[in-house]
DNA sequence: GCAGAAGTACGATGACTGTCAAACTTTGAT
DNA sequence: ATCAAAGTTTGACAGTCATCGTACTTCTGC
């Protein structure tokens, strides 16, 4: 059990700040990834995701999307599995991810 | 009525951009005008809002919100009055001005 | 063991943007 | 007419951040 096998930090949901999540989810990746997320109801590794950039750009994106508190992160093998924190973060910030991930008309 | 009486261009609900909305209350001065507006329940002056910047970056602020439909602005004398849109924004993003001006524990 | 797969870490870079100061415009009151 | 009040406009500047390439690490299968 290597470094790469520890799973990362994750803020508890009291720690939760709408400014750090606003500033996760005002990026297009960003918002993708958890919009994807969110349609799946499964968790899903960083390799399956419909995003338009480079690996390490993924790294980044995850990562914010982790510390924010938007999902929740966890090796399986050498793929990280990406959770999204829906109940959470509807106790902290009631509606937000509705409103930011319902597709609407248009 | 010279150009200042001009009511600038406002766009319609129906051009209403998520990503522009986002954009526009990721900005925590930003957000605080929005709350304030929603909190005062009557339209309000530039000058009547509690932020802490000059009244160039103010104009730059209200400019922000306006283009992405938050805010209606019009004169009155000299002063410019800003006026919450929320009906609308309720109608092109159900529950999202909710989510982010609604006081939460903690 | 070795090769490949899946991510991560680390600069570097370019674009964007929030901020301000200074000069200007319009309106209302004296 | 003049003056002050309320915003606007126009650069300039500094900090942030999304992006990429390259090198590195860890794990799985052969």
């Amino acid at each position: 059990m290597g470094p790469m096998g520890r799973t990362p930090p994750h803020p508890e949901v009291s720690q939760f700040d709408l400014q750090q999540v606003l500033e996760a989810l005002v990026d297009p990746v960003r918002r993708s990834i958890v919009t994807q997320l969110g349609a799946a109801d499964e968790d899903l590794k960083c390799g399956a995701f419909d995003i338009s950039v480079t690996k390490s750009t993924a790294t980044h994106h995850f990562k914010v999307l982790r510390e924010a508190g938007l999902i929740r992160q966890y090796y399986v093998g050498t793929s990280r599995m990406n959770a999204l924190r829906r109940a959470e973060l509807d106790e902290a910030f009631p509606g937000l991810l509705d409103a930011l991930t319902t597709r609407r008309k248009q």
